[in-house]
DNA sequence: GAGTGGTCTAGACCACTAT
DNA sequence: TAGTGGTCTAGACCACTCC
């Protein structure tokens, strides 16, 4: 099969990762060094790479260098274990490399080396049109918004822009329950359990302002993730715009299929 | 905040297509016309056009032209509703734009004007050390393979690579079931029903070989979706490696979270 | 043959990091 | 100050589609 040179390029460098000749943390050779080795145009070079990062293979810092990504710091965000917890006999998945194995814990979890930036001091605003329409309430009630950057190993690995009820959560204004989950604060303070959730996955190229958080390239591609959980009662919680760097993750579910075996006329 | 010359390029398209002045399914102006237009370089214009075709905004079609993306052909994979058809009360999520709307019918479902292109013809295989271990035979067991390119409206939209043990499903070697689902047919042929199933997502930029297949950029991303099926009887039925567009894919995951209020110490 | 997107070149300047 | 990645330029040739 025909290949592109910076193609050629991409697979000779993901050989040598994948090889271990350029091991895990690694500086790799410069792009100006590289478009030497290979005799392409450093534009070339940068799609080679530009490739391989968004396979997660390297990861860019400007004006340091590109480095070997280390792939154990990908996150598996594991959902559904609970209905796997309950059929006895499956398989489970692989356990390595798991950062969070409970929803509670989940995506917000803090794992070891991870942290948490709050890019916005957490306040009350006017719900818009789409928070008011999930969280089921009029359009410009007030709500609590926490918009973070979460990072491990100092590296940026997600943007969670979040949206409570200000009635259950607004006294977190000035409460601070350190690292305990939300939803845990909620059942003790409220007695509420959150029971159900729904989540829309989409797949893009990262925006310049994601970029720019983010830390990551102009080709690297991110997972949206919009998050609507519900109590036990019914009532929409929360309503989160996740950002996660796509390399960064993996998403598993699993779930129960209906005993329906025919499609709907 | 500063932006880049590629990125207000975008800005400009992605207003123009919002705003109608560019309609779904129209040509824009070639990248040379548009780099003559914005005073950029080609180069630029074309980064700009990588950006809104990550976002899905437009399609490009080699040696024919650049297109305004209809954005209804997004395919919103909906999973998990059977939980929430249990769970009177949730609100369900638009149903417009939907082109499955049960598992059976699924990812691999045939909406209108869309079709399956056999990219081999199926065959017995030797299964791999993967495959052999997700669906839990002997390596070098032979199992049905299955290559397909679904498109809609002759845009291609993912890449199926399935395995299925032979024993069940050998006989569709010479069988033609037409559009009845697999899992429907295996209902009807040996009475076994699936009822689990194990999804793991991972967004990437499309490998070579994928972009020609899928006809897409080589700054796109795809969503890499492998699935297992298991039977009511914990027999695992399916393995299959699911290659989407990501600029033409929704997932949708609902489901109950267990009534398990604390992180695990 | 004209027009399109896909790829590549050989430079350039910038902002940032490290020393 | 030297090195890095981020961006941009003004060309070039190719394969492909359409007329």
């Amino acid at each position: 099969m025909e290949l592109g040179k910076a193609e050629e390029i991409a697979q000779t460098l993901r050989a040598r990762i994948m090889q271990g000749i350029l091991p895990e943390g690694t500086k790799t050779a410069s792009e100006r060094d590289l478009s030497e080795e290979f005799g392409a145009s450093r534009m070339t070079v940068r799609r080679a790479i530009d490739i391989i990062e968004g396979e997660g293979l390297v990861v860019r810092l400007p004006g340091r260098g590109t480095f070997v990504a280390r792939l154990r710091d990908r996150v598996v965000v594991d959902r559904g274990r609970e209905v796997r917890e309950a059929v006895e006999g499956y398989p489970m998945p692989s356990r390595e490399q798991r950062m969070s194995d409970s929803f509670l814990k989940d995506i917000e979890c803090l794992g070891p080396n991870s942290r948490v930036q709050f890019l916005e001091q957490p306040s009350l605003v006017a719900a818009d049109k789409e928070t008011a329409q999930h969280l089921q309430i009029p359009i410009g009630t007030l709500v609590l918004k926490r918009y973070q950057l979460h990072l491990v190993d100092g590296l940026p690995h997600c943007l969670i822009e979040s949206y409570y009820p200000s009635d259950l959560f607004g006294e977190l204004l000035t409460t601070d329950i350190g690292d305990e989950p939300l939803f845990v604060w909620l059942h003790e303070r409220h007695h509420l359990s959150v029971a159900h959730t729904q989540e829309v996955l989409i797949a893009r190229l990262a925006t310049q302002s994601e970029r720019r958080l983010l830390r990551i390239s102009s080709k690297a591609p991110v997972v949206v993730l919009n998050r609507k959980v519900w109590t036990e009662e019914k009532r929409p919680v929360e309503w989160a715009h996740i950002i996660a760097v796509a390399a960064l993750y993996t998403f598993t579910y699993e779930y129960d299929i209906a005993k329906r075996h025919r499609p709907t006329p």
